[in-house]
RNA sequence: GCGCCCGUAGCUCAGCCGGAUAGAGCGUUCGCCUCCGGAGCGAAAGGUCACAGGUUCGAAUCCUGUCGGGCGCGCCA
């Protein structure tokens, strides 16, 4: 169906050949509400030239070369424009008879997200990186790419080792009255504070408390105490509806040798080397100034001159790994996920690719960070277009987002400045069970449909717009369960249930499509772009579009449901028409219900049939 | 200094791979439940699309420059 645009193009493409200007790609886009006709074409604009005629004059040559395509009742020229009607009853049954869902790719993605360094709890700026994310990989799902999330446990550095650490400096005892991230999140602060106002013994104390536990991390050791922080943290992650298929340990890539190897291949690249002197002497670096613009220094250091490899070393060899450059990562199973989906983690005493999963080897992988790690990012992405991999820079999609704020501050997880994800749930769950006490005090479900709204709304406030937007989280912002938001959606596809409630003996096979008017086709050409939004969504890793599109949407379906004759009386009410109307409209409020549902899907947001 | 991002209504944002009168939400004002759910709908008011050039039949959209704001550029992670 969404074929009617490609397909008077083509018509178009063939009557423009008839008049002498051939192989001219024609534009084909919605018409403005305030002009007549579906779909138009500025088209006689690019030929007035090479026909040297006006556009009006060109644009009724067109119509008169014009064989019109199925489905298009009629044609005509609007000034230079060609403008188009659809047939209505065929458009909208054909609409509503369309699969909008897209057909497997059979390619692999590689998401990316959440990546929180498990040492405290995890804080609203994380969210915009879990949200964006799970809402990437959805998106890439709905376009039917097969996608493989992964969560990068960084479990030997040092924000670990200081939460870790300050367990023992302050000879803490984890009682269980909080969460424990949360808890141990309040030790890692306080040890902040003890350390910078403490005297210098007592800093060199803590420092070498800290450093002491990095080496044992390093050495594996502390592993299981790591877990108990990841469960935590897991917790939240769940409760957000974002679940993962892999989680990738930083001291796994290192065993697996993922690190040694990649700079193996690297050293194969001319832009690889050992410098012999200079300020760089003896260091292994990489000339990046092709690749990465706006650097004084176009060298970057790979390995120090005492033998020390960079950081960014494991996340090459870990990003080679996940293009499939690199093999052998071993894993196990590692938790159920509240969906039943099994999550698996990296691991030593695992197997490489346990229970038939095939992990690693994307087509391409896609980095959900904030814009602050732009730099190493490209680091990372120069190096796998210099480790000799035919699919050059395309593999490596850094999604950067711009950072959250807090009520116009900065926030700081070393500080203790942040808003907790868990907190911020839980107030705006509070806040929705207050309105529907308010709205519909008799509602059954009534606790877990506010924790949908709720966290719908939580999510929704992530997305809604573009992630190189800074977003500043205010709590009377995000408390607000109206307007361009989740909740807005949302009741626009409660209302449709419970029209189709009340319809369960509509026979929609009875449906008149000659009945049907300009009212309902508006309400069916925003429902066939969902198609074209979920791709170009997915092309550009830019969930915000489906968030907006979703918008559209509830306001087009609001704005039917509400629609008022001259005299002010509904003209619009489903079950109350005529016999053939009513079941085409049943028909297409159906498709309205699913068409909603499907796009909160794919951001990750549940569709109550009541709130 | 160089590079990247942002600048659209009082506020928060869509629109940006060029097309027809620049759209929402919040806030303000007015109206709409004897009508399938008022978390809704309709209307009013509110705009030199930062500024200046350029390309084009046509620019919020593309190019150049300027001005504001943010971020990045380490033998840190």
């Amino acid at each position: 169906m969404e074929d009617m645009k490609q397909a008077l193009k083509v018509a178009l493409e063939k009557a423009v050949a008839k008049l002498g200007a051939e192989g001219v790609d024609i534009p084909v886009q919605d018409v403005p509400d305030n002009k007549s006709g579906d779909y138009g074409s500025p088209a006689a604009f690019a030929l007035a030239k090479k026909l040297k005629k006006n556009p009006v004059e060109i644009a009724n040559d067109i119509i008169a070369n014009l064989e019109l395509p199925k489905g298009i009742a009629s044609v005509e020229a609007v000034g230079p424009y060609i403008n188009f009607n659809v047939d209505i009853g065929s458009f909208v049954q054909q609409v509503i008879a369309s699969d909008l869902k897209a057909k497997p790719r059979g390619q692999k993605m590689i998401v990316e997200h959440t990546s929180v360094n498990p040492n405290k709890e995890a804080h609203v700026g994380h969210l915009r990186n879990i949200v964006l994310g799970d809402s990437t990989a959805r998106i890439l799902r709905a376009d039917g790419y097969e996608v493989e999330v992964q969560n990068y446990i960084d479990d030997t550095g040092r924000q670990a080792a200081e939460s870790l650490y300050a367990v023992e400096y302050f000879s803490a005892e984890y009682d269980g009255s909080k969460k424990y991230d949360h808890w141990l999140g309040e030790l890692y602060v306080a040890l902040g504070k003890a350390k910078a106002i403490g005297s210098e013994e007592e800093q060199e104390k803590i420092e070498a408390g800290v450093v002491e536990i990095m080496h044992r991390l390093e050495r594996g050791e502390l592993r299981n105490e790591v877990i108990e922080i990841l469960n935590s943290n897991l917790e939240t992650y769940w409760s957000l509806g974002a679940e993962y298929d892999l989680l990738v340990w930083e001291s796994n890539v290192v065993d697996s040798g993922f690190m040694d190897a990649g700079l193996s291949i690297l050293k194969n690249s001319e832009y690889v080397s050992t410098a012999t002197e200079g300020k760089f002497k003896d260091a292994l670096i990489m000339d990046v100034s092709e690749f990465i613009p706006g650097l004084e220094e176009p060298n970057v250091v790979l390995v120090r001159s005492n033998g020390n490899a960079m950081y960014v070393c494991k996340d090459i060899g870990y990003h080679l790994w996940k293009v499939g450059a690199l093999k052998g990562l071993k894993s196990e199973v590692f938790a159920t996920q509240p969906s039943g989906k099994v999550l698996y983690t990296s691991s030593v005493t695992g197997e490489v690719d346990p229970d038939g999963q095939s992990f690693g080897g994307g087509v391409k992988v896609v980095n959900v960070i904030d814009i602050r790690q732009r730099h190493p990012q490209e680091i990372v992405k120069t190096a796998l277009k210099l480790s000799d991999d035919a699919r050059g820079a395309d593999v490596h999609h850094h999604l950067a987002y711009e950072v959250v704020k807090l009520e116009g501050q900065d926030m700081s997880g070393r500080k203790g400045i942040t808003v907790a994800i868990d907190t911020a749930l839980e107030e705006i769950i509070k806040r929705t069970k207050e309105t529907i006490h308010e709205k519909n005090p008799d509602l059954a479900n009534s606790d877990e449909v506010a924790r949908q709204v709720g966290l719908g709304a939580l999510r929704f406030g992530m997305i809604k717009s573009e992630a190189t937007r800074i977003i500043d989280f205010r709590w009377e912002q995000a408390l607000n369960l109206q307007g361009d938001s989740a909740p807005y959606i949302q009741y626009a596809h409660a209302r449709a249930c419970s029209i189709l409630r009340a319809a369960t003996d509509v026979d929609i096979s009875k449906a008149d499509w000659s009945k049907i008017g300009e009212l309902e086709l508006a309400l069916a050409k925003t429902i066939v772009k969902v198609p074209d939004v979920i791709a170009l969504a997915a092309k550009e890793f830019a969930p915000h579009t489906v968030a907006q599109y979703a918008l559209d949407l509830a306001t087009s379906w609001n704005g039917y449901f509400n629609h008022k004759d001259d005299e002010g009386k509904p003209d619009t009410k489903v079950l109350d028409s005529e016999e053939g109307l009513k079941e085409a409209r049943v028909a297409l409020v159906m498709k309205v219900r699913d068409t909603l549902a499907y796009t909160l899907d794919v951001l990750g947001i549940a569709a109550p049939q009541e709130m």
